[in-house]
DNA sequence: TTCGTTGCAAACATTTTGCAGTTTC
DNA sequence: GAAACTGCAAAATGTTTGCAACGAA
C-alpha cells in the first residue's frame, strides 16, 4: 500500500515512534508544525489511516471524541485517565491467550484481537484534587 | 438529575431493555419513528447522556465512529464484528478482579474501571464469506 | 405556575475528500 | 513521465446546543 517514501509521512512516523503519549492526528499536527511548517491536518489523517492499514502503527480507538494512535502494535493494556483523558500503557497486566478461546466457544465466532482498556485517575490529576 | 417523567425518555429505556444490540442513537431514533413521529434525534442524545450521567445505562464506547449505549450496567465482555460492526455481549468470559491492583501497582493510578473488548468476525458475516 | 423536556434548525468538532500542483522513483 | 503524495478548502459525519413552545407536577 505504501509505495514511496515520503519526508512528512516519515515525520509522522518519527513522532509516534518518540512518545508514549498515544497522540491524536492533531497532537502529531501541532508537534510537526515547527518543522513542516506547511504541512496540513488533511495529511495527517491520511497518512495515519494509511499506516493503520499497513500495519505499521495501531488505534487505540476513540477517547473523549478523538481517535488515539500508538506506534506499538503488540496488544497491550492502556489506562485512560478520566479526568485528563491521558493514555497510558499498563505494563504486566496482561490477558491469557485462553480467553480467545474461551470467548469463540460463549459466541461462535470468530475472535481476532482483544483489548483491554482501564480507567482511573492518572498520579497527576490525583495530585491536583 | 432527572426530575421528571416524559413519555419519550421512558420509550427509549424500554427501547434499549428490549435488545441486546448495543444500539446507537440514531437506531434508536428509527426503532421509535413509527410509534413517535415526532420525536427528534436531539432527544434521543439528550436522554442517552442523560441516562448515562444517571447511571441508568452504560456507553460501550465507539465503534465505528458510532457511540454504543446498553442497558446493562454491568461491566462484562463485547464482541465487535469487523465486518458489519455488530456488538454482542460475551458471557462467562470476565476479568479477575485482580487487575485493578495489579495495575494499580503497576502505573501508580486509582483504577476505577475495566473494560474488555473483544474483536472478530460474527456469526452472520462468517457465513457471508 | 414553575421549570424540566422537546422539536427544530443551526452550530460544532472531528475526519474525509476532490482537485490541482508537487515530489518520488 | 507516471503515479503517489500534498495543501487547501469544502464536504461529510456524528453530536451538541439555543430558543421558543410544550408538558408534568
Amino acid at each position: 500500500m505504501i509505495q514511496r517514501y515520503s519526508k512528512k509521512r516519515q515525520a509522522i512516523i518519527d513522532c509516534l515512534m518518540s512518545t508514549t503519549t498515544h497522540p491524536t492526528a492533531d497532537w502529531i499536527y501541532n508537534q510537526l508544525q515547527s518543522q513542516y511548517p506547511d504541512l496540513s491536518l488533511g495529511t495527517v489523517y491520511r497518512n495515519l489511516t494509511q499506516l493503520k492499514d499497513a500495519g505499521v502503527i495501531q488505534s487505540i480507538g476513540v477517547v473523549g471524541g478523538h481517535e488515539r494512535f500508538d506506534y506499538n502494535t503488540q496488544p497491550h493494556t492502556h489506562l485512560v485517565c478520566e479526568k485528563c483523558h491521558s493514555v497510558l500503557d499498563v505494563e504486566g497486566v496482561d490477558l491469557p491467550e485462553s480467553i480467545f478461546s474461551a470467548a469463540e466457544a460463549a459466541t461462535g465466532c470468530k475472535v481476532t484481537g482483544a483489548s483491554l482498556r482501564l480507567s482511573g485517575v492518572c498520579t497527576d490529576c490525583r495530585e491536583v484534587n
